[in-house]
RNA sequence: UGCCCGAUGGUGUAAUGGUAGCACGAACGACUCUGACUCGUUCUGUCUAGGUUCGAGUCCUAGUCGGGCAGCCA
């Protein structure tokens, strides 16, 4: 990633009610420090809508000199896979990097939680240590020891209890939002037969359902969440992270709220879908009657964007159903696909900082995020010339192998611009695009008999039409005015318009691969099959024709072709090699277009 | 017909009882060796009805509309 990308990287301190909420924390010394977490599940690869919540708890962490901890929330190890732990890390890192990778909390690598003593009481706490070879990220499934060791004083306490319903009739005991429920026969066991059966469990005594451990609060609470939901179920399963050791793991609604707890969080920020959870948050918490202030939830609204999809269940599927390469192809929105399409992480960041964080469900304009893309891209990216769809122009007063040296520039936003040398010589490509033999009205490009100026080169002017029996353009014969170059006397002479160009016989060739967007609908998620609604158009393969400097542009680098868009070369398909080393496959993509006015 | 959450231009968001602002978008114009960028002008908004108040987008009540909740998923 080029430097002026992460130097830029800068956003303004936002506000929103978490951030004010937290500021008030902070005013009234109510914590010693700042800790929030960001909690993925292992279960897919991150995508656009975890790079709001990333950069809402890094934000905030960043923002009052606290500490965000990376936890994988891997409690469901049907679900969860190591590749999507390593992606994660991958991405995490990559989006805060520069920003606020110095808030980033690992765990000492096989690290658990300590014994401690806090207020004169039994204790456990997990620090956090800075990322590097010997840590790794928080995870719940590090935490099962204590959080059996809770599961076994919850019972003690009476607030939990073994339950021998079938998850069938489990449902059925629970009845309805409107109704109550109705209390397990199993709800009053001795606190000794739960201990015991609780033991079995873990001893792996009773198959998958047979039993489950459930918390005891009320089964004609109002809040389906509080009728005795389930704490933990038997799996015989084994775990990404623990190997065969368990056969018991604990739900979400038991584990998150205590992983908090253990490793000191402050802020449990999440989304909305969980508001109804909150009392059960906080019961599970103040049950255990822990000694140290406990962490609390708050809640916001996801991101949606239009003509996105941003859930992981369905980018599975389109991965699964093979309607994208992988979970990476540059048309997810995912933030391996993303960065491989070259958007750049302060993008993604500055992007989700100017959505906000409310409370309030809505659909983001794509406009908003496209626009940010191209914020940063217009300083970030260097310039070059390249013909998607090349017509072959003739300057028949040039020598066959005459080449006349251009300056071009490189930035042009910058405050001291770079340039390079183009060769511009007899033959060279023009955009087929930019030239029109019956031309529009207001069509500013190449006509017969017209002229135009070569960006960086000269005026030319269209000569003559070849076209073969077919009536087929074959090629564009015209000549060049060497005297309006730049330096040259007539060097200001105005034409309306300025094309783009590469010469035929120095230049490179690439494929280029073209973006859209990959639904047609605005809103795919409220379609009743997506799969439906996807672009059969979102993927357009060309050999392009690029200027000679290119041969070496690798994966990472951020280019402007200019009049066309952004482009990157592909990390995974495409390969630099200097001239004249052997024969490099060059593969871009096309990260964004430029904005077009002139749009037909 | 239970509980919880929400509602400000086309979209997103701000205004914390005191001038409804910003961004995106759209339209037009200026500039231009990128029909980009930049700059200028314009466009459109407090869900409804009551109440409190000198004053309400903001507080209260009711309604309307939208979202969430009945996984041994997270």
């Amino acid at each position: 990633m080029s430097d002026a990308i992460s130097a830029s990287a800068a956003t303004p301190a936002p506000t929103d009610f978490i951030r004010d909420l937290v500021a008030r924390h902070v005013a009234e010394q109510r914590y010693a420090k700042i800790v929030t977490r960001f909690p993925p599940e292992p279960n897919g690869y991150l995508h656009i809508g975890h790079a709001k919540s990333i950069c809402l708890n890094f934000g905030i962490a960043r923002e009052n000199a606290g500490q965000c901890n990376l936890r994988m929330d891997d409690t469901n190890p049907a679900k969860e896979e190591v590749e999507y732990v390593e992606s994660i890390i991958a991405d995490v890192q990559w989006l805060i990097a520069g920003w606020a990778d110095h808030c980033l909390g690992f765990k000492p690598k096989g690290a658990t939680p300590t014994a401690v003593t806090t207020n004169g009481r039994p204790d456990h706490y997990l620090a956090p240590v800075a990322p590097g070879a010997n840590s790794e990220p928080f995870s719940a499934s590090s935490y099962f020891d204590q959080l059996y060791a809770y599961a076994v004083e919850l019972i003690k306490r009476g607030k939990a209890y073994v339950c021998d319903l079938s998850p069938a009739d489990t449902d059925k005991y629970r009845g309805a939002p409107d109704r109550p429920g109705k209390d397990s026969p199993f709800r009053n066991r001795s606190v000794a037969e739960n201990l015991d059966l609780f033991t079995r469990m873990k001893a792996g005594e009773f198959p998958e359902g047979a039993r489950s451990l459930r918390s005891k609060i009320d089964m004609a609470s109002p809040n389906m969440w509080l009728r005795d939901q389930l704490l933990y179920r038997i799996r015989h399963t084994a775990h990404h992270h623990t190997g065969d050791q368990w056969c018991l793991y604990p739900l979400y609604d038991y584990a998150h709220c205590l992983s908090d707890y253990l490793e000191g969080i402050t802020h449990s920020i999440c989304t909305l879908e969980f508001t109804d959870h909150r009392p059960l948050y906080d019961w599970v918490l103040e049950s255990l009657g822990l000694p140290r202030p406990l962490p609390h939830q708050y809640e916001f609204a996801k991101l949606n964007l239009g003509y996105t999809i941003v859930s992981k269940r369905r980018l599975l599927q389109l991965v699964n159903e093979k309607v994208v390469a992988g979970w990476d192809d540059p048309r997810m929105p995912t933030l391996s696909g993303l960065r491989r399409r070259g958007v750049p992480a302060s993008a993604l960041r500055r992007f989700v900082t100017g959505v906000g964080v409310t409370k309030f469900d809505s659909l983001t304009d794509v406009a908003v995020f496209e626009h940010a893309i191209r914020e940063e891209l217009n300083t970030g990216a260097q310039r070059r010339l390249a013909v998607l769809r090349p017509v072959r122009l003739v300057l028949t007063n040039l020598a066959p192998g005459e080449t006349i040296e251009c300056r071009a520039t490189n930035d042009p936003q910058s405050e001291a611009p770079s340039t390079r040398v183009l060769a511009l010589t007899r033959e060279v490509f023009i955009e087929s695009e930019d030239f029109a033999e019956v031309p529009p009205p207001k069509f500013f490009r190449l006509k017969p008999g017209g002229e135009v100026r070569l960006k960086y080169a000269c005026i030319i002017k269209c000569d003559e039409v070849v076209k073969d029996a077919a009536g087929r353009l074959v090629e564009l014969r015209g000549t060049a005015d060497l005297t309006t170059r730049s330096g040259q006397p007539n060097s200001d002479r105005k034409v309306k318009g300025t094309i783009h160009w590469v010469s035929a016989t120095q230049c490179v060739e690439a494929e280029v691969r073209l973006y859209d967007r990959l639904f047609i609908v605005p809103e795919p998620a409220a379609e009743e099959d997506f799969l439906k609604v996807v672009n059969p158009r979102s993927l357009e393969v060309l050999t392009a024709k690029l200027e000679s400097s290119l041969v070496t542009a690798c994966p990472g680098e951020l280019y402007q072709f200019e009049r066309l868009g952004y482009f990157t070369p592909d990390a995974k398909d495409s390969a630099a090699g200097p001239p004249p080393a052997g024969a490099p496959r060059l593969v871009f993509n096309r990260t964004i277009t430029l904005k077009d006015a002139w749009a037909k």
